[in-house]
DNA sequence: GTGAATGCAAACTCTTTGCATGACT
DNA sequence: AGTCATGCAAAGAGTTTGCATTCAC
């Protein structure tokens, strides 16, 4: 079938493997939120942070089945919920079709996306003026900003290259 | 039923009304790039122009109702799939599931938008900051951009004073 | 023991598609 | 006349929920 929504790519977004003491870090706060441990959880937990960029619900699943530990899609989804309601963390959109999710860095720090509207390839980038023309401009609005995302829609290069 | 994603806000969005030349432009496009003109069709477009800003098939399937003129789902569907594929309507998301449209107008003009993740409402924005941060990295990348989607999340006036 | 978390399957929303019918050019 | 566009209904993908069971505290 083809979606009209751009295609999925299951590509590892590229991204340097931050600290990766995230996982630490959700497990704690979850804890400190008042929840409970489990073991599905906490796979779901460290799939997250194994996978860290432009991770989906399947793609945790698929990684989770791998390994010999599946957890079920709706506890997938109801962590994933918790996760984000905590700020642990961010979800975004591509335009596929799908939700998204990375890791929410305790730093801050944290980067966007580049689309590839032929192959679906998705990039992370990080750029400050871009966050700084973000900084400024939540500032003088009404609305409390809690979170953004930046997202450019084009062509990577290899697309271009091959259809060129 | 409860969508964890974000509610959905019927709300229109509050942009100024365009020049309005959008509908006329994108009927002309479509018939330049040889496509025939029908009656539903052309109602969608209308719908586009009326409704402006942060618009979901649905809404345009409301509004047509309303008016009368009642066009399959399905052919709003292909209708926006068309006017994205020729670049008459920009597609986004806000994450509450469901894909958004807007005219894009051929000044180039547009703006962005700020979703309450309390009541869902979407408000629009515009900076030329972040814009010209935006045009500068696109500059530096590999990936040929064609367009871009900027969307803060947080919660607006009216919900934090009825929280707080 | 009590309540939270899980897993399965069913339900739901949004979107896409197959196919027969109707409408432009 | 020959396609292109429509509409309906059915299919698909992603996500959410009900409910019985299991597990953590």
């Amino acid at each position: 079938m083809v979606w009209h929504r751009k295609p999925r790519a299951n590509l590892r977004c590229l991204s340097a493997p931050a600290v990766s003491e995230w996982s630490t870090h959700a497990r704690r706060a979850l804890t400190e939120a008042g929840h409970r441990t489990s073991a599905p959880r906490d796979d779901v937990i460290e799939a997250i942070d194994r996978l860290s960029c432009s991770i989906t619900a399947r793609a945790i699943a698929d990684d989770l089945r791998e390994r010999g530990s599946s957890v079920g899609l709706a506890s997938i989804y109801r962590a994933l919920e918790l996760l984000d309601r905590l700020g642990l963390v961010q979800r975004f959109d591509v335009g596929d079709g799908g939700a998204r999710y990375e890791p929410a860095h305790a730093s801050g720090e944290h980067h966007h996306h580049m689309v590839c509207d032929s192959c679906g390839k998705v990039e992370p980038f990080e750029d400050d003026a871009l966050e700084v023309a973000i900084t400024n401009l939540s500032g003088r609005t009404d609305f409390a900003v809690a979170a953004h995302d930046v997202t450019l829609h084009g062509e990577c290069r290899d697309c271009r290259l091959r259809t060129t």
